[in-house]
DNA sequence: CATTGTTTTAAACACTTGTTTAATATTCTT
DNA sequence: AAGAATATTAAACAAGTGTTTAAAACAATG
């Protein structure tokens, strides 16, 4: 192994990128050897399959996709104090990988897909920062609106998530440059703000 | 035409449902083709190429995608109720279309895809009910949070789509069944609903 | 250097893809 | 009923798909 990257490690990367702006059948084996500059055989030489590459590839993302909100959760902050932080967070890392929720959402609705496999995984991951006890806390002493935990995230993800995800559809509904739209994101963000911990923090 | 349905229409609703479940990459037009009890030729004796019938599924999508606020615009009451009502008929229609969003969304994310061809035709159908126009009134009669129309836009269709389009994603990492979830999905909207109107309707 | 084991390549495999063609079946018109 | 127009079919086309194979290039080890 002369080379800084490695092989395995340069289609893996390549793998990344284009199964996340492609999705699994909008791309080819070969497409994705040729990303690597690579020959299409030493792609299933190192991973067997184009399935097996791509489960590799899903894990990763899903795990990318779901880790930016562990670090916050575990802060010792007041409960809505790490609601701002985390949507200012979440944006950012959106910002950086705008392709994730589109990516995730998708495979996890292919058939054949991972939309089977165990996620759970994830939710205890977040649990074990204990911010949902903490939410039912706050709930109980009737600092936070009571919610369950399903409505809970789907409220945050719905509304850091949708922006990013629909911003093609947007850009040309509204006729605006990719410029014009990410300024938009930075104005929408601080609605969102608003909103949530107004709704969420309710001030009697 | 014997028929009640003649072929071409057969073809065309048989590519409506494989269209929006699997997305343009991801079925063949031998699969439309059996999906209507067709030979593949057909298709393309009807609709010329794979490509064409899919703009015509598209575009017929799109449409569907964004009438439904159309009808609730165009009447004559308040608009918080207005807003109101909304949600619950979006909601409702998606619960009947729930591959509507992702698919249209995936589309336009897709590099050859309808994601050039303009569709603010849309926002003018809209324009036409004269919702834009009572926003600006109400905003600028300090009934309604100003905002531009982007993101009150934004945030109507985040709280409403989203929900639909992680279905799966949500299921999975709830470990929730489709029951379930439809129940957690109705319980949301009043969530939404109350959080929206709230947010862009003050009282003091 | 010779002989390992590992990495890379070009070529082939069987199969699917979108599309076309030319023949057949059906319907319509007169 | 005869002929023209339309609808439908099976078969073929070249190109692309995932995957495998067997040979070549390379590196490491004795």
């Amino acid at each position: 192994m002369k080379k800084d990257t490695t092989t395995e490690e340069k289609i893996k990367e390549a793998a990344r990128t284009v199964f996340l702006t492609k999705g699994f059948e909008g791309c080819s084996s070969r497409e994705i050897a040729k990303a690597a500059g690579m020959n299409v055989a030493l792609v299933n030489y190192y991973f067997r399959s184009k399935s097996q590459l791509f489960q590799l590839i899903f894990k990763a993302a899903m795990e990318d996709f779901m880790e930016s909100m562990i670090y916050v959760f575990s802060t010792d902050q007041p409960l809505e104090d790490k609601m701002r932080i985390f949507i200012e967070r979440e944006y950012d890392f959106l910002a950086k990988h705008p392709e994730l929720p589109n990516f995730i959402i998708n495979e996890m609705n292919r058939e054949d897909a991972c939309s089977n496999t165990e996620h759970s995984a994830i939710l205890e991951k977040i649990a074990e920062t204990g911010i949902f006890n903490d939410c039912q806390k706050a709930q109980a002493e009737g600092k936070m609106r009571k919610m369950n935990l399903i409505s809970l995230t789907l409220l945050i993800m719905s509304n850091c998530q949708y922006p990013i995800m629909a911003k093609n559809l947007m850009q040309s509904i509204h006729q605006l440059t990719k410029e014009e739209y990410n300024e938009q994101i930075v104005l929408h963000k601080g609605y969102v703000t608003e909103m949530l911990v107004q709704y969420l923090f309710p001030k009697q």
